[in-house]
RNA sequence: GCCGACGUAGCUCAGUGGUAGAGCAGCCGAUUCGUAAUCGGCAGGUCAUCGGUUCAAGUCCGAUCGUCGGCUCCA
């Protein structure tokens, strides 16, 4: 028994004096009935704990309850515990892997030679009700490694083992819950008992590879997610509905936007009229920015010899992502997975002069890679797609300027699209890690400072990822927020240190002495396919009237309102208007559904009224009322969204 | 690539080992309509592919291809 007492700092600054030993759950005890019971872990200076651990030294309190976001963390951990108990209950044989919270919920790892079913998972989830019923408390308990490790050998939980091996020393003693027959090794904290799990569902069985490697046996992970009230969980469960109605692959269908075909291959994108509307604003924009900001337009071949790819470095970096060799005559050749060499060749083609520089090269090159077969998703990761790729050639002076000016257009990028969120991301070097990194380090460092200076400079805010830079060279990733708060990786701005070397770039300097040019790559929509796919699920295939395949359609009432609608469509047209006479032999209200549901920013339906005053009645997407007004009016208004490419109608 | 689930008409989906179905879409006809589905008829299929078990396979088994959820990967 520890003697003496200790002092305990509340978070309103009041200090407690308590016997050592004192229990947080004693704490809010004595602070309120209410808190007690509303107490699931504690917080001591920084550290989260469990509320019946005794409190040994003077120390800041604070006891979280539903309110604190540590909390949720806790209580996911403890939801996975539950899991595991209740699996164990069920399936005695299984062992056990990790169990961590997540994000947006909590998973288990389990080995067992037969994998769950759907019918295991509700009678998992059934069990773990009754756990829940039972109210069991998660009991911490420290037990000698030896002992540890022994019990769990005795229960063939080999990765049990694995963990206690690799995370205590010998001489430690090893922290492991109990929950009733369930008995986990674990640092906690938990929450008191299971009876506090008050809303939980378990939502999906996956393969896992143990360590994560891949050359290891697969796990069975179960996933579930918690919540501290089933309308939290219910909200939960509502918005991951709402994220599979904006999924692109299935608005790709409805809207006959985009395919893939089996008899195509897999991660091939056949592109529809009305997706190949959009992208031809997307390559539109693109071009008319390239010229405006000084790039160059250039088109390089698709299959190039080999040789080239040896000299490039990608025979050797990348050859398990490119497609096999194609033999012609006595060459062999390789469909290109870089615009990169294709770009040099160009610069290389002529000796350049500091004068040149910089020289801005860009295309909207269409590249393929070789993508393992399970990784294929929709649009977003595919094996052949098309970059906005350019390639800035430019003397170390100059550096600055070019990568300032490149992550001011990425932005204006993504604001014309409508994303008006990013978060930016430097990822450098490591350099301990030289194998994984070419160049010198005098040419990271000055790379890694001029992107800094320019990020700084241009007041942008960013989180600097070491390790995580191409092995080439720096990088600044700017990430977007979509409409419903995820974050996409399309535009990146590197600098590259490879390329100039290996192909002996240079320039003719003002001293008449050659020196190699700086490189950098980037590419703002980063795939025209990836960046097509995110901007439908942002928008839900609700587009701005600018990117809308179809502007506006005329529904005409009966037959004879018909050529009264062809007579404002041809205004509509001349004004560059993108719009459709529905004159089926369809009653207005079918037309009216078919084109809402087709997202259609607006339906313009016309009758006699309309004809009489040269009116046309408007409706507005996700609009109930219409609007009347003179048709000229209408195709002023239209005219001017497009151009301003007005996110809203 | 790995683990698991799935693959029936253009789409969404039903279908005990015993004659392949519905709704929508399509086509034909009627209807000419005021703000989210007019009515009737017709046509539409090697049940992903290949092989096996069986008197009999959409259904059971195996392989292949593809899709989906994850893992791994994403220079």
């Amino acid at each position: 028994m520890s003697v003496g007492s200790i002092k305990i700092r509340l978070p309103d600054g009041s200090v407690k004096e308590v016997p050592r030993g004192t229990t947080a759950q004693d704490i809010a005890k004595s602070i309120s009935p209410r808190l007690a019971d509303a107490a699931l872990a504690a917080k001591t200076n920084g550290d989260l704990i469990d509320l019946a651990r005794p409190l040994e030294n003077d120390t800041d309190l604070r006891i979280l309850t539903e309110r604190d976001p540590e909390a949720l963390e806790v209580y996911r951990h403890s939801s996975a515990h539950l899991l595991a108990a209740a699996v164990l209950e069920l399936f005695p044989e299984t062992k056990l892997g990790h169990g961590p919270a997540t994000e947006s919920g909590f998973f288990y790892d389990f080995y067992r030679p037969n994998p769950f079913t759907a019918e295991d998972l509700e009678k998992i989830e059934k069990k773990m009700q009754e756990l829940v019923q039972q109210n069991i408390p998660y009991a911490r308990e420290f037990l000698p490694r030896e002992q540890g490790l022994t019990e769990f050998k005795k229960g063939g939980d080999f990765m049990k083992c694995h963990f206690i091996e690799q995370l205590t020393r010998p001489d430690e003693k090893i922290s492991i819950y109990r929950t009733g027959k369930f008995t986990d090794f674990c640092r906690g904290p938990h929450i008191p008992s299971t009876g506090k799990i008050k809303a939980f569902k378990l939502l999906n069985i996956a393969g896992a590879y143990w360590l994560g490697d891949e050359k290891n046996p697969q796990l069975q992970r179960i996933y579930g997610t918690s919540f501290f009230s089933k309308k939290e969980l219910d909200d939960y469960l509502n918005k991951i509905e709402e994220a599979k109605k904006r999924d692109h692959r299935a608005l790709g269908q409805q809207l006959d936007l985009f395919s893939i075909q089996e008899l195509a291959g897999p991660g091939l994108i056949f592109w529809h009229p009305k997706g190949g509307i959009i992208r031809k604003e997307m390559e539109d924009w693109m071009r008319e920015q390239y010229v405006k900001r000084g790039y160059s337009l250039v088109y390089t071949p698709h299959v190039m010899r080999k040789q080239l790819w040896q000299t490039s470095g990608h025979e050797g970096y990348y050859v398990q992502n490119m497609f096999d060799v194609m033999e012609l005559d006595d060459a062999e050749y390789r469909l290109k997975p870089m615009n990169c060499p294709g770009h040099i060749l160009i610069y290389k083609d002529s000796l350049k002069s500091y004068r040149d520089l910089p020289v801005r090269l860009g295309e909207l090159g269409t590249v393929y890679r070789y993508e393992r077969s399970g990784v294929m998703h929709g649009l977003l990761r595919v094996r052949g797609f098309t970059q906005d790729d350019a390639h800035i050639f430019c003397t170390p002076g100059q550096i600055e300027k070019e990568i300032a000016d490149c992550v001011e257009f990425a932005r204006d990028v993504l604001r014309d699209f409508g994303f008006d969120k990013f978060q930016t991301e430097l990822s450098t070097w490591d350099p301990n890690d030289r194998k994984n990194f070419v160049g010198s380090e005098e040419q990271w460092n000055m790379a890694t400072r001029s992107l800094e200076n320019v990020l700084k400079r241009l007041n942008i805010e960013y989180k600097t990822i070491p390790g995580e830079a191409a092995f080439y060279g720096p990088k600044i990733d700017i990430k977007l927020v979509d409409a419903i708060g995820r974050l996409w990786q399309l535009s990146t701005v590197q600098f590259d240190f490879n390329l100039p070397q290996r192909f002996q770039l240079e320039y003719v300097a003002e001293d008449g002495t050659r020196k190699q040019p700086v490189m950098v790559h980037r590419a703002l929509y980063g795939s025209i396919e990836r960046f097509f796919g995110v901007l439908i699920e942002h928008y839900a295939g609700a587009f701005p009237v600018w990117l809308s395949p179809v502007q506006a359609v005329m529904i005409p009432i009966s037959e004879r309102h018909r050529d009264y609608a062809e007579k404002v469509a041809a205004q509509l047209k001349e004004a560059g208007v993108r719009v459709e006479v529905d004159a089926r032999n369809e009653k207005m209200n079918a037309k009216i559904r078919e084109h809402a549901l087709q997202k259609a920013p607006f339906l313009l339906v016309v009758g006699d009224k309309e004809a009489e005053s040269g009116k046309v009645n408007v409706r507005i997407r996700g609009k109930e009322k219409t609007e009347d007004m003179p048709a000229t009016d209408f195709v002023e208004r239209i005219k001017n969204l497009i151009a301003d490419k007005s996110p809203t109608l």
